[in-house]
DNA sequence: CAAATATATGAACGACTGTTCATATATTAG
DNA sequence: CTAATATATGAACAGTCGTTCATATATTTG
């Protein structure tokens, strides 16, 4: 009974370690909308977009010549990206130019290319 | 020529503002590798494996049973895992115990987190 | 050695995702 | 109003990814 001879299937577990864990787990529903946030900055393209961000105020066109990709792409990835709260759209007449809507952005690029870098 | 009076195909395009920014975005590659890291943290899995190892040290099993998924489930999200080198192993016996690999997971987890529930 | 067990791995299948293409909407100019 | 244009969006297709299942490898026990 000291935990480190209960079963799991086949399997032995360390019991006490597992239970204590278990209690300082946060909800299942947070950890899935944390792991859809890091989905979202998991894309090339979308980073290249946030990064463009980075530096100015862009419209879509902006985005699309600078990273050679088409109007269309680059639309449909700012949809993603707006409905993360990570890009806020300003419009414009026609044009709508879009920014980081918040710092959190800058910090966990920031973060990332650390633990790249290293 | 004040930058706004570019065309990009049938759009116009802040030709400035587009060269500036050019200038300093990260090389292409670095990008892809960042993107890539923030996709390993971009499957609720994987997630709740890394958050399980912010409180202790445990083996394949452990998190297997915490989890409630199978062994091989896990054993194939932490050879992910590794390879980005966000947990580390540390072979005793028969056993593999998995921690993380440094605090850089923390920090862009506790980030992450932190836009979330804003 | 053989048996038991903890983990790793390869193949395959279904689900998801990013792009393209066509088209719709919205705004401005004439 | 119509034409031009900036952006948004829906459908579809190809590629990617996470799981499962079967099996291989590695370690300990007897």
């Amino acid at each position: 009974m000291d935990g480190e001879i209960e079963r799991c299937g086949f399997l032995f577990v360390h019991e006490d370690m597992v239970r204590q864990v278990t209690e300082k787990m946060p909800e299942d529903e947070k950890l899935y909308d944390l792991a859809e946030l890091f989905k979202v900055f998991g894309d090339s393209t979308r980073i290249k977009i946030l990064y463009a961000l980075f530096e100015a105020e862009l419209c879509v066109c902006d985005i699309a010549q600078l990273l050679g990709l088409t109007q269309s792409a680059v639309s449909h990835q700012l949809r993603v990206l707006k409905s993360s709260r990570l890009v806020k759209p300003r419009k414009d007449g026609k044009t709508v130019f879009y920014s980081l809507a918040d710092d959190h952005v800058r910090t966990l690029i920031a973060q990332g290319m650390e633990h790249i870098e290293e």
